[in-house]
RNA sequence: CGGGACGUGGCUCAGCCUGGUAGAGCACUGGGUUCGGGACUCAGGGGUCGCAGGUUCAAAUCCUGCCGUCCCGACCA
């Protein structure tokens, strides 16, 4: 392709609208374009790596024995009714009437189409086990997209569904896609980690998250080092146990504590550490009032808490109930002489003496605070987010914490769906089961935008070479030079026959406009036709990644250019 | 949904406070010079100043409402 004839609109200028440097940088780059907030145009360039992306994961989904198909955007309310998520799901499912005022929404998921599929079309346990996946647009409504690609409310997502006749055949579907998401991400040059995760809204017992690793990632991995364990916040439990000073319980004393409501606010106002504050949270679980205590240098983790709780919701309380509750403004809430609320606590406190918490009254803190000698816990559960350092739940060696970004998400459903659904096989015994059902996400897109995120310089884009849009930039830099013309365009058929995805920049534009570019648009390597080859019969290459530059003749270009291109193609 | 910021040629922004009939740089078109890290020069084209009301002799500028975008929070595969 020639750059002069292709469709690559950089910009100089860092766009106004993005932030983050993945949207910042696809756009600059000129692989897509906003049509409205979330929602993208991909250009020639982004829909190249786009197409990268999908064609990893298609070779390596069919290799794991998954088949293909495609299912609609649009789907019936009907299907949503069955399984109860037409009431469940929130506002993310954007819904819809048709002209004959029947509901309809946008699918953000397909659980629902893939079981009505199957349960019309699989009657017998010898047709199983059965993997089907598409690559296919999503719509989510999402309360607020954000970072491009990254959030965005359209986006392209490969969704595989597993159906088996019992739990093992379960077992081994996931295994197979756990495996193909490694081999995917592998091929993708991407770092990255899987990790526990919790199952969320889709509900199931077991789940991964593959994540990429990135500093500017939104999510918080808990790894161990020593022995490769890896987790979600969530899903890592904090299981260090402090030991506090043996000090004898001195007296309750109500202390003033003007205007100070943050634990920063009371710790420096009383002049002590914040692991002697106690925060009283107060949140609604199901309904129903909670006041969660938690040590003034930790923080809560909200899943934790409806898992420990075994709840559906669990939201903070406004500032009205809270004055409600605890007869004080929000900063001053505490555990004593509290009523109505149920009060449980994070383990971190057992054995805390002399603490620190509000007085349910405005600017005022009780100190001196002791349990159970001052009032009542129900229950003690790990609720709080562990920190660096803490022990691995695996080996009890210290957890390192590092960021990342979701691409990958595998679940085990069980029957949640196929029984909601009625989609049931006959087994050898001639007995109706409900089919046992795994499902395997990909954020094809997001995907993209975590590889920029994990892989750019102050320079531009860095890809990964299977995932480049072209493998190579050729520069011509004097277009006008016929002897420069004449040995790029043999190059660039060369490199062409040779299976090489070559973009030949052969524009009339300054040598420093084709540079910027090519290393904005981050081709893995720049070949460049110019000055060194007018004086010394050599090309340059220059890798994108190392800024590494070679002379090369041109029969050693193009075979440096082959190795890097089958090197990384990770086959 | 709560908090904040912004909306002026394709892009980045100035002008708004203090009302007087729209600017700069980049990009674009034509000419000339230049050609290994976002050139120079001459001549051009291009703007309902987000939209709708209002105030005023006069509104990009002041007022009201709406729309859109981005950021933070809540939420989230």
């Amino acid at each position: 392709m020639r750059f002069s004839r292709y469709f690559a609109p950089t910009l100089r200028e860092e766009p106004a609208e993005a932030e983050v440097v993945s949207h910042k940088l696809l756009l600059r780059a000129g692989m897509i374009r906003r049509v409205a907030s979330g929602i993208y145009n991909f250009l020639p360039l982004g829909l190249r790596v786009l197409r990268k992306v999908e064609n990893i994961v298609r070779e390596e989904m069919n290799r794991a024995g998954a088949l293909e198909v495609l299912m609609p955007l649009v789907q019936p309310g009907e299907l949503w009714r069955e399984t109860g998520r037409w009431d469940k799901f929130g506002k993310e499912l954007l819904r819809f009437k048709d002209r004959k005022d029947h509901d309809f929404c946008l699918g953000p998921t397909h659980e629902e189409v893939i079981t009505d599929l199957v349960r019309g079309e699989v009657r017998s346990y010898r047709q199983l086990p059965l993997i089907l996946y598409q690559i296919a647009t999503k719509f989510r409504d999402e309360i607020r997209p954000r970072f491009g690609l990254m959030r965005g409310r359209e986006f392209i997502m490969k969704d595989a569904y597993s159906f088996d006749v019992d739990e093992e055949g379960l077992d081994k579907s996931y295994q197979t896609m756990y495996e193909a998401y490694e081999r995917i991400f592998k091929r993708c040059g991407l770092k990255f980690r899987a990790v526990l995760a919790d199952t969320g809204a889709i509900g199931g017992s077991e789940s991964h998250e593959f994540m990429v690793l990135a500093d500017t990632g939104e999510d918080v991995i808990a790894t161990c080092p020593a022995c490769g364990y890896a987790a979600n916040l969530e899903m890592a439990e904090a299981q260090r146990e402090f030991s506090y000073p043996d000090e004898p319980e001195k007296p309750l004393e109500k202390v003033a504590t003007p205007e100070a409501r943050k634990v920063e606010e009371v710790t420096a106002f009383l002049g002590v550490s914040p692991e002697k504050l106690v925060k009283t949270l107060i949140y609604i679980v199901d309904g129903q009032p909670y006041a969660v205590l938690i040590r003034g240098d930790h923080e809560l983790n909200e899943i934790k808490l409806r898992k420990a709780l075994n709840a559906e919701e669990v939201q903070m309380a406004d500032s009205e109930t809270v004055e409600k509750l605890t007869s004080a403004p929000v900063g001053f809430a505490g555990p004593v002489g509290l009523s109505g609320v149920k009060i449980i606590a994070d383990k971190a406190i057992t054995g805390l003496k002399n603490f620190i918490v509000g007085a349910n009254e405005a600017d005022a803190h009780y100190v001196n605070v002791n349990y159970p000698r001052d009032f009542q816990i129900e229950a003690f559960f790990d609720l709080r987010n562990v920190i660096e350092g803490d022990p691995c739940p695996k080996c009890g060696k210290p957890l390192k914490l590092v960021r990342g970004i979701e691409v990958g998400h595998v679940f085990k459903l069980g029957t949640k769906y196929s029984e909601a659904m009625g989609a049931t096989f006959l087994d050898a015994e001639g007995k109706e089961r409900p089919f046992v059902m795994g499902c395997y996400g990909i954020g094809v897109s997001r995907t993209m935008a975590a590889a920029i995120e994990q892989n750019h310089d102050e320079n531009g884009i860095i890809w990964p070479v299977n995932i480049a849009p072209f493998h190579v930039v050729l520069l011509t830099l004097n277009p006008k030079n016929t002897s420069l013309m004449e040995v790029s365009e043999r190059l660039y058929k060369k490199l062409e026959a040779e299976g090489i995805e070559v973009l030949w920049d052969e524009r009339n534009e300054r040598p420093g406009v084709k540079f910027k570019d090519a290393d904005l648009i981050g081709f893995p390597c720049q070949l460049v036709v110019g000055k060194t080859f007018e004086k010394e019969g050599k090309l340059e290459i220059k890798e994108r990644a190392t800024g590494e530059k070679r002379l090369l003749s041109e029969e050693e270009a193009i075979n440096f250019l082959k190795e890097r291109v089958t090197a990384g193609s990770g086959e």
